[in-house]
DNA sequence: CCGATTCATACATTTTCGACATCAATTATT
DNA sequence: AATAATTGATGTCGAAAATGTATGAATCGG
């Protein structure tokens, strides 16, 4: 079966003359002479009737176009469509961020997309912080904003939209609550919630386990799954937890301050999706976050630690 | 675009790998992959997400496959319908025949088909004696059984189903009623009925314009329709008929005789169709009608006049 | 009867296809 | 942690198929 027999097919049952048909094809006449007569052959006998001076549609070749014409139409639909949907940015884009990632950064880079992009449906919620990429990989989000701490071998690490400088975060009454800025080496006797696998085993531990020098840091037993549990368990002096300045915002009136971190870079905020799901809409997304930044930077590639 | 991408295409969203892929293909491996290399270039997209460990579905190639099943699907229906169309007798045959070639044989030929083919409907109707090609060639009949007197580039002449000696009809009280038999020459002054063009320009003349020796004979100015018209016309000693032995059978009362002609062959009573529209329906009445004859003869070739 | 139009065919060239060997990446095994 | 096995991608070469140009054959109008 070849499409191009078909397409000659259908274009000859239109014009009924085999040197039309092959300037509407942009065919050599020859050409579509030997098509017609291989899908003949192919289907088991004459769809044309013709003669030097006439052509027309055998009753065989009548049923044959009725049939055919609509299943090629629909062909040729399906490959526009799926051609658009790799090239245009109109249809869904799903943005996940984790709570901590919320903030100016991705309202900006949420509004900018939307002002350049009418005609993309954006769908921007909060995921799991233990377990983000999976929704990911599962396909309910198309592009994850989280901590560029990873190192998956299929996802792509885009643009950094945000730079934290680190915190620590205590209980207002914590024998560390009045610092001007504290070092991971002071940390190693108070306890840490337990940090999910994948923030462990990553290029650039969010939580590290052991401080610069090689001490082990304390971990809470306790399992905590969102920033709010954190914050509370926190407030009761239960636990301490290395977060990022901009939580500052979550923290009125909940018994929990911030104190700098002296001894830990800045992490970044970016942007992370599958590469093998990479469309359209996600590398405009990508480019607009980037900004003056340059492109997309796929793993491997190290990206800098401001 | 090209069928066999997509074919591939579809058996790997099935297989989810390429190896099984490619042998229920009946392809090589390699070119598996660079077909699905190709398809995902001309789309615009990655179709599959894969490692050398995990072939998966993109959300454009979950997409693409959604659209384009069904109507690969149909298309396959449509070859399969077009294949079945042409080779199989199942569908419907419609037969048309000449008032005066009404018999037994037509008979025996259609109870023979209808029990050798018992999924074909058949359809045997009467056509207009002046223009039974016109039905022919507008596809309101498939085959036509008249007297294999033509000689039409785009018809083919199939097997003789019956032999018809020659018969003047007169009226019981006409000179020539009481004769054992009459020659062609005695004729010349005895109108005849119209001959359609038809049957006028033919490689056999169903009625000469002139004598053997060359005399013209005299025509009626009426132009008759029917086989019943020319019956009572003769009846009411208006003209004389050069008509076959057959038509004894509707003479009945009508006070219209029928004499044998001494110098005029047989005709013979045979299947005609349109070339272009050849079936195998058609070619299996032919066979069947040929009985030990041989199969159908194609126009040019010399049929025997027996 | 002649010329114009139109579909079919012949042949040289280019392109594609299939088979094999091999590479690179990933995972299971030891 | 090192190794073997599996799997998809890539390179190459001879064979086969498709393609384009030129030409032929049939039909129709004048």
């Amino acid at each position: 079966m070849d499409i191009t027999e078909m397409e000659v097919f259908l274009v000859l049952c239109e014009e009924l003359h085999f040197g039309r048909a092959s300037e509407r094809l942009h065919l050599p006449q020859p050409r579509v002479s030997r098509l017609t007569a291989s899908l003949e052959q192919r289907v088991g006998g004459k769809l044309f009737e013709r003669s030097s001076r006439r052509v027309r549609l055998t009753p065989l070749g009548e049923q044959f176009r009725n049939d055919l014409r609509p299943a090629y139409d629909q062909m040729v639909a399906a490959l526009a469509a799926a051609r658009t949907a790799a090239e245009s940015t109109a249809g869904r884009l799903r943005i996940g961020f984790i709570a901590t990632a919320a903030g100016e950064a991705l309202n900006r880079l949420v509004r900018a997309f939307e002002a350049a992009n009418p005609d993309c449906e954006l769908v921007v919620r909060e995921v799991a912080i233990d377990v983000p990429l999976d929704d990911l990989r599962r396909g309910e989000i198309d592009v994850l904003v989280n901590w560029l701490t990873f190192d998956e071998p299929d996802l792509t690490l885009g643009p950094t939209i945000d730079v934290q400088k680190r915190m620590l975060a205590v209980a207002a009454d914590h024998p560390l609550a009045g610092r001007d800025s504290v070092s991971m080496e002071e940390l190693t006797d108070y306890p840490f919630p337990e940090v999910p696998r994948l923030y462990r085993a990553s290029r650039f531990p969010f939580t590290p386990s052991q401080t610069p020098s090689g001490r082990p840091l304390t971990f809470h037993p306790q399992v905590v799954r969102t920033v709010h549990e954190t914050i509370s368990m926190v407030a009761r002096g239960q636990m301490v937890h290395l977060t990022v300045a901009s939580l500052s915002r979550m923290l009125n009136g909940t018994g929990v301050v911030l104190i700098p971190m002296r001894d830990l870079p800045p992490v970044e905020l970016g942007l992370i999706w599958c590469t093998a799901h990479e469309n359209a809409r996600i590398r405009v997304l990508a480019r607009i976050a980037s900004g003056g930044y340059g492109g997309p930077v796929k793993r491997g590639s190290n990206q800098e630690d401001s």
